[in-house]
DNA sequence: TTAGTTTTGTAACCTTTGTTACATATTTTA
DNA sequence: TAAAATATGTAACAAAGGTTACAAAACTAA
């Protein structure tokens, strides 16, 4: 029951009266697997706190090659869309459902009188603008300082960890579309990180190799 | 006078109770270029509000390179302090005055306060926000999206129009600094603008032709 | 089971960026 | 003014990543 999540994912920062006034206010939303939430340019009307799931944030550059930023987790909420109750109201992010996930979308209108008038909602939005600040300098980081082979593992052990699984479900093209790389480059360095024993490769899965 | 600039720079936003409060608990603080106003695992334990003058963000990677993440100008913030509040309390990015700087240091303590009884400066708060992000995702799409030849000439560019003339005093050593690469690369990139009629070339200087 | 589709592997080649080494020009200092 | 220090120019080569083209393997559906 949504009352359960939202207390067990959001109770840690949230008080009981906003708890139960988002229960009120927020429409509940499901998405299947690869369903766009938001996309690019798109107005934000509601500020989505995540119960189940996870979604990829990704960038796009003019000729519509994607990049992942980060993902988001239950119990998290898109920085993105809280910086829209002031200046513009556009998505400059695209929200992809990496797996099936469950939202409850808030109306920004009640984000602002909350970030007012609640000091547990205060604290979770600082709480979430310090979390996704370090994610975009991770993001930075891994972009600027690290080669494709150390992002590419990087990123599967990142995946690994958020999927509870030494197996991830991919294909070379869709790490190829995240890493904005070409899939040929992509099929040559996870070879190269097989033969190096840190992953073993299958059809569209590939294992991490912890050890 | 300090009070003036306040006023200035800062009073589109905040409320006069508030600027005369910060007079009242800030410290006055003045930087020569090329100064290292906080450095990374510093504490921090004061908001910088920008008077005067340019602050560079940067990160740095294992090897001590450094990266260029962008600027602070005057009526600005460090919204990287903003997120010591939660958490940690230690600085993740090193920030340079790139010119002569004068700053107010507000103490940790006073921001908390103002952040749940002061609704201008929560205001002040989420714009900063907002602005940083949207220079975060600029960051992103410079790097990930952008050739080096891209990179320089947008970076030339953006120093031209901060600091408000199209000559730019500055070496090639320090341009491969921020954008993280090697003094080589960027004497070969700019000698190619050059012949692109796109800047004209002088020791210590480089002026944009805006045409 | 066969034909088509999807996914992965790989070779060959190109472009961009990084590195090393050294020359030249300009400024500073003794 | 000569010597040293600083800043820039450039060649030659190396390495990383991107592109094209095609083959092979694995799966799907008729």
């Amino acid at each position: 029951m949504t009352k359960e999540i939202l207390y067990q994912k959001f109770g840690y920062i949230l008080d009981d009266s906003l708890i139960n006034e988002i229960i009120n206010v927020g429409v509940f939303k499901s998405f299947s697997k690869d369903d766009i939430i938001i996309d690019i340019n798109q107005p934000m009307l509601y500020i989505p706190l995540l119960l189940k799931g996870h979604i990829k944030i990704l960038r796009e550059d003019n000729e519509g090659n994607e990049l992942l930023i980060y993902f988001l987790e239950a119990g998290e909420t898109c920085t993105m869309s809280l910086t829209c109750c002031m200046g513009t109201s556009k998505s400059k992010i695209r929200a992809v459902a990496e797996q099936d996930s469950d939202l409850i979308m808030i109306p920004v209108q009640k984000m602002k009188e909350w970030f007012h008038g609640n000091e547990s909602w205060r604290n979770f939005i600082l709480e979430s603008y310090q979390i996704r600040f370090d994610e975009m300098l991770d993001a930075i980081d891994s972009i600027a300082f690290l080669k494709m082979d150390e992002r590419l593992l990087k990123y599967l052990v990142n995946k690994s960890i958020l999927n509870e699984s030494d197996t991830i479900l991919v294909k070379h093209q869709e790490i190829a579309e995240d890493l904005h790389t070409s899939r040929v480059v992509i099929s040559r360095l996870l070879k190269q990180l097989e033969n190096e024993k840190k992953i073993k490769l299958g059809r569209n899965k590939i294992e991490v190799i912890t050890s």
